[in-house]
DNA sequence: TGCCATCGTCGATGCGCTTCGACTGACGTT
DNA sequence: AACGTCAGTCGAAGCGCATCGACGATGGCA
């Protein structure tokens, strides 16, 4: 293994010099940069991480926490992963992954084994239970999701209550006067995830502003539950024009199924879905969506991490705008 | 922070003792040992990563290579990455995740900082690039998917060469005298993704064997290019019967276009997907599928590198067997 | 009774790094 | 000419832990 004493042996300084070389915390004469830089690179020194996390206490590491249940939102949670990896590594810091699965006490292990700088937290729920112990943590933690109560501690998300406006605002203004919302299975709803509650309410605040007609079901995502969704709306208001779907994993059995009902899309009926941007194109009618910009969000949680870590302790919650882009798949009804 | 220090303190031993306690490599007096527990307990003690790290040169920690490109295959990764975080942690391990896009260079940081114990590797390619830097790495490192020349490294990945002849022997049983593979999208193949190729390989010796017509084409998945493929495919052989899929992304569009050409499933034409086993429900016609075992070859994959940190040495390829599911997709051709 | 082996415990050392205080020249100031 | 200043460098200390050799106590055996 080559250590800085290597290096600063190959270059002819003491190994303080090249540390203060490699973190730039004192000034330095271009002769001796040079020189350690050269050692560095011909020996291919890299700092021993364990070594420099007990001298600095700072590992460079971010948790994340995710949620691994397959009942959810599967694409969503790999792009925002990969978003926040990308980020943390733009930030020279490297990602630890953990389960939500594990519980408080696996948060518990980490901070006060230091593992990692800070904690990012996925999959909030309104009454979160690890909520008051990441608080207590004194490590900087970002949630991806908003608690009912934050608290002190940093939240981006989506404006998932803004989205469920925006979807029924689209179809009120094409002149819709019926619509339903498909959400997420029962099982979030249960969980009390957060941005499932919120967007309902968005949803329902909009069509009472726009004095349109609207109910909402929860679905599972088999296809028996798809269909028995549709049954039930359909039954309910014959008259249904509008689909706004929260829920990706249903999109395919929906639409296949609305064609076998004779429903055309967006002729007879319209859909917007609340989905990556990505899905939206593999679907035979190019779905108008809200995009669920799991990239932006997991850029900005890691941005929000770094500006803790550099001192910001200000608590911020973010809540981006939602994005509304109209395609194939939403008209004005028929008259 | 709680020290070993503090521990030893509190239990009135010295912190060897402890630390004794903690990795059991010495015998401890049952009164000890019960005294040092009790102290860690009410104490809240976890272990400095870093100072473990330093002392001992372990890390507890399994880095992860994981791509990014969404054209790929999300569900799969993901499922793999949630089996290999669990896995881990059962063996008290943390999961550190790498990117592929960060190149042969990152893996080189990870191995010479001594951030983790060792690596894994997915998304392999035939001639991978990063395979022969892996051979002289010398951290234990487990690959999954097979290069050509895999060289003294482990390697685990489901035997796609079996299970492009399960897929075909599937259909031939069944009656078929042509089928078509639809393949994963071109850029798949042009980086010479091994799985591909192997899986390929199996379809044509099995159809051969079978001596029954075989046609392929990769697919990009958006629903222009299905419908393009499925023109081509039909118009090449209008009696085409059988469709294997090898690339889940373009099982809704297929599905759906196969209905619009007034092609029923599995009545005028059946489909073997290869995908999850959680896919085949979500579709209006349960489907015949060969499983992508992601969740057990992550187990596995985790498993062959505790035995590689273990001091088991020789190097594995383990290639685990297809298992087809018969659904509701795959039935005799109509006479 | 005396000796040796074994068990359980302790103290000291060092892992590779960061950081702090101290030191050395060179330079400008009065 | 004497002094203060500051950039640039060094040496030493210590971060929290694992590990090794040493040591006392205990018990078995002759």
């Amino acid at each position: 293994m080559v250590t800085i004493n290597d290096v600063a042996t190959a270059a002819g300084v003491a190994p303080s010099t090249v540390s203060y070389v490699i973190s730039g915390k004192r000034s330095i004469s271009p002769k001796t940069r040079r020189l350690v830089e050269e050692s560095i690179r011909k020996l291919g020194y890299h700092p021993h991480a364990g070594a420099r996390a007990l001298a600095s206490s700072k590992t460079n590491v971010l948790a994340l926490v995710v949620p691994l249940r397959t009942d959810l939102n599967v694409a969503v949670v790999m792009e925002f992963v990969a978003s926040a990896v990308t980020a943390a590594r733009a930030h020279d810091h490297d990602l630890l992954l953990l389960t939500k699965d594990e519980g408080p006490a696996a948060l518990q292990r980490v901070a006060s084994s230091a593992i990692a700088d800070a904690l990012m937290v996925m999959d909030i729920e309104a009454a979160d239970p690890r909520v008051p112990m990441l608080i207590a943590l004194d490590l900087p933690v970002v949630l991806i999701g908003v608690p009912d109560h934050p608290a002190g501690l940093s939240c981006v998300d989506l404006d998932f209550t803004a989205a469920g406006s925006a979807c029924v605002a689209h179809l009120a203004d094409l002149g819709h006067r019926s619509v339903a919302l498909i959400g997420p299975s029962p099982a979030v709803y249960r969980r009390g995830t957060s941005y499932a509650t919120r967007f309902l309410r968005g949803f329902d605040d909009a069509a009472k502003s726009h004095d349109i007609r609207a109910t909402n079901r929860p679905c599972a995502h088999s296809y028996e539950a798809v269909s028995a969704c549709l049954d039930d709306l359909l039954a309910a208001d014959p008259d249904l024009t509008g689909l706004v779907v929260h829920n990706e994993a249903v999109l395919p059995g929906l639409l296949s199924d609305l064609r076998h009902r004779g429903l055309r899309v967006p002729e007879d009926i319209s859909v917007v879905a609340v989905c990556p941007d990505s899905m939206a194109e593999q679907h035979p009618v190019a779905l108008t969506t809200v995009a669920i910009p799991a990239e932006e969000v997991g850029a900005q949680a890691v941005e929000m991490t770094m500006r803790r870590l550099a001192g910001h302790t200000t608590p911020e919650v973010r809540l981006l705008g939602p994005r509304l882009t109209r395609r194939d798949s939403t008209a004005a009804p028929r008259a």
